[in-house]
DNA sequence: GCCGTTTTCGGCCCGACTGTTTTCAGTCG
């Protein structure tokens, strides 16, 4: 993703700047051209027509070093900054407590150039001569040492939400506490997470600080204040508390939601009306007067724009649409009908036909359908021509005793390397439902696996192409593929892209989401589950669908059963 | 370095907590 590499670079620039002591604003402009590059996931396509000017934070110079970098592979202006700071320094960034003015003292006073050196000096009590450097200082230093050594890789979503839910359980049962919520980028529902962020209400902080630091689930206290604490958790994540009166409660959770760079444009409209936003509520510089506070809703209104979801808070172009009134009405989970991507006990799954039909059932859904894996996929039970027609047959007979409800007999099917489906055409016409996937090969070039998922999408009888660019959170990056053409292959032929609820995958990723959404793309949100406790993984698809500025519409298995037998192939 | 209902210059979001000071700079979100 060339749109990530450069962003990795535009924030190693500000990093140098910053120890530089360059202008702030100079810096800041860095840092926010490298956030907004995270979200763009076709940074050639903006390239090649001109526009990278309409990213917003990015302007002609910044434009120009983009282009350097999609044609030279390197930006020159970075590489001759690296002369001047040894590019090991900014690993010093990555110790908590360890910023720009800290770093730079290190490497000019002690020629400190990686966290090795670090550790050694601070624990030969080296550091403690530096200006400012005393004994807590060290241990603090050493403290983050051995949290970058503990590894900063992300949370993922299911994972952060059962954290926060046993912290808010144990803070909910006090009588202090009158309401508590999950707040940043758990609350934007982002496909992974650095840390936790709650937020409550109370008339007695002091004692919901006490409670929270004291809390089983801690390891250690990392900062205690009034209103504002954070902890580690047993696990090693960071987890932060606020505490705030119920009259700020809207604008603290506005604050506290994020994301940075959504609530820097918000705050920057308000100053232009001589408002100044901050997490107690919208205040006239002039008068003091706080104009807004308790809920968000009241604040979006006064800042003349509809109420923006969290999920859509990423400086994105939402405020923009907030302003005219053109946000999307946004999918919900309720408006699911049924799952087409599920695994049962004739291949790797867990549970029996019967018991998945009846947990669907009772989530209310009109459907779902029962997709096993291709003889192909011999590791995860991939079925044989006669567990076909034995699956089939039990189908069959269940349907017959069912009320109210469809089981449709599908498969998740391989695309092999040459992009050709394991069973053939008359067996394929036999599925209610055709799912085709990619589990080997993800090494061949961009080329070749496009060549794959759009050979797939002509095939007849394929509905949906599961989970497109196989990636595993923590294990292994997407593959690459050429996003316009499987997007134009998909629409073409009327292809659902599955968004993927389950939690290591979550793919398509919200950004790539949009700009499929954009060409006309259709989508399907399933769970690929392979016990009935993960059909509760659907909330993580739907999440992901809503990042993607998705509507009911967007999405297949919305669809009522009369339907979305329309819309199968 | 970006940006514009204060538009080509002169602004640029805002506050809590910590450690080391004795009023504040640095870090973080």
């Amino acid at each position: 993703m060339k749109n990530l590499e450069i962003s990795r670079i535009f924030h190693s620039i500000a990093q140098i700047l910053e120890i530089k002591g360059e202008n702030i604003f100079r810096i800041r402009a860095y840092e926010r051209a490298a956030l907004a590059l995270e979200g763009i996931d076709n940074i050639e396509d903006y390239a090649n027509e001109d526009k990278l000017t309409d990213i917003p934070g990015i302007g002609q110079d910044l434009a120009a070093k983009i282009k350097e970098y999609l044609s030279s592979g390197k930006i020159s202006y970075f590489e001759d900054l690296k002369e001047e700071i040894p590019e090991g320094i900014l690993e010093l960034l990555k110790v908590p407590s360890i910023g720009p003015k800290t770093a730079k003292l290190l490497y000019e006073k002690l020629k400190i150039k990686n966290i090795s050196m670090l550790e050694k000096f601070a624990k030969e009590g080296k550091l403690l001569g530096l200006e400012g450097v005393k004994e807590k200082t060290v241990e603090n230093i050493l403290k983050g040492i051995a949290i970058v050594k503990r590894g900063s890789e992300r949370l993922d979503i299911a994972s952060a939400c059962e954290i926060a839910d046993r912290f808010i359980k144990e803070l909910n049962s006090l009588k202090e506490v009158k309401r508590i919520e999950v707040a940043g980028s758990l609350r934007r529902m982002k496909e992974t997470v650095k840390d936790i962020d709650i937020l409550a209400i109370s008339g007695k902080p002091q004692k919901v600080m006490d409670a929270f630091c004291g809390c089983g689930e801690v390891k250690e206290i990392t900062a205690k204040g009034i209103t504002k604490s954070s902890v580690l958790s047993k696990d090693g994540t960071q987890v932060d508390l606020r505490v705030v009166k119920a009259d700020s409660f809207g604008a603290a959770l506005m604050y506290f939601t994020g994301s940075k760079s959504h609530n820097i444009k918000l705050r920057t409209l308000a100053v232009r009306k001589g408002w100044k936003i901050n997490e107690y509520g919208v205040f006239s510089v002039k008068t003091k007067k706080c104009l807004a506070s308790k809920t968000e809703e009241e604040i979006y209104d006064l800042l003349g724009m509809r109420y923006i979801e969290p999920e859509l808070r990423e400086d994105t172009g939402e405020i923009e649409a907030a302003l005219k009134n053109k946000l999307p009405k946004l999918i919900q989970l309720n408006d699911i009908k049924g799952d087409l991507h599920v695994h049962s006990n004739y291949s790797d799954g867990k549970n029996t036909i019967a018991e998945i039909a009846q947990a669907c059932k009772s989530k209310g859904y009109e459907y779902v359908a029962v997709s096993d894996h291709s003889e192909a996929l011999k590791v995860a039970g991939g079925l044989s021509l006669s567990d076909l027609k034995r699956k089939k047959n039990e189908i069959d007979k269940l349907n017959k005793k069912m009320k109210n409800f469809v089981i449709f007999y599908g498969s998740e099917i391989e695309i092999d390397s040459s992009g050709n489906l394991d069973y053939n055409n008359a067996i394929l016409q036999e599925f209610d439902f055709v799912i085709a996937a990619i589990h080997s090969g993800f090494k061949q070039s961009k080329e070749q696996l496009t060549r794959r998922i759009v050979k797939a999408c002509r095939n007849p009888n394929v509905d949906i192409i599961a989970h497109p660019t196989g990636r595993l959170w923590g294990t292994r990056d997407s593959y690459e593929l050429d996003f316009e053409e499987v997007f134009k292959a998909a629409k073409d032929t009327n292809t659902a892209l599955e968004i993927n609820g389950f939690p290591n995958r979550l793919d398509l990723a919200d950004t790539l989401i949009r700009a499929a959404k954009e060409k006309g793309v259709k989508f399907a949100i399933d769970t690929d589950s392979h016990m009935t406790e993960h059909l509760d993984y659907m909330k993580f698809g739907v999440a992901m669908a809503r990042r993607g500025w998705l509507q009911k519409e967007d999405v297949v298995n919305t669809l009522s059963l009369k339907q979305i037998l329309k819309f199968k192939k």
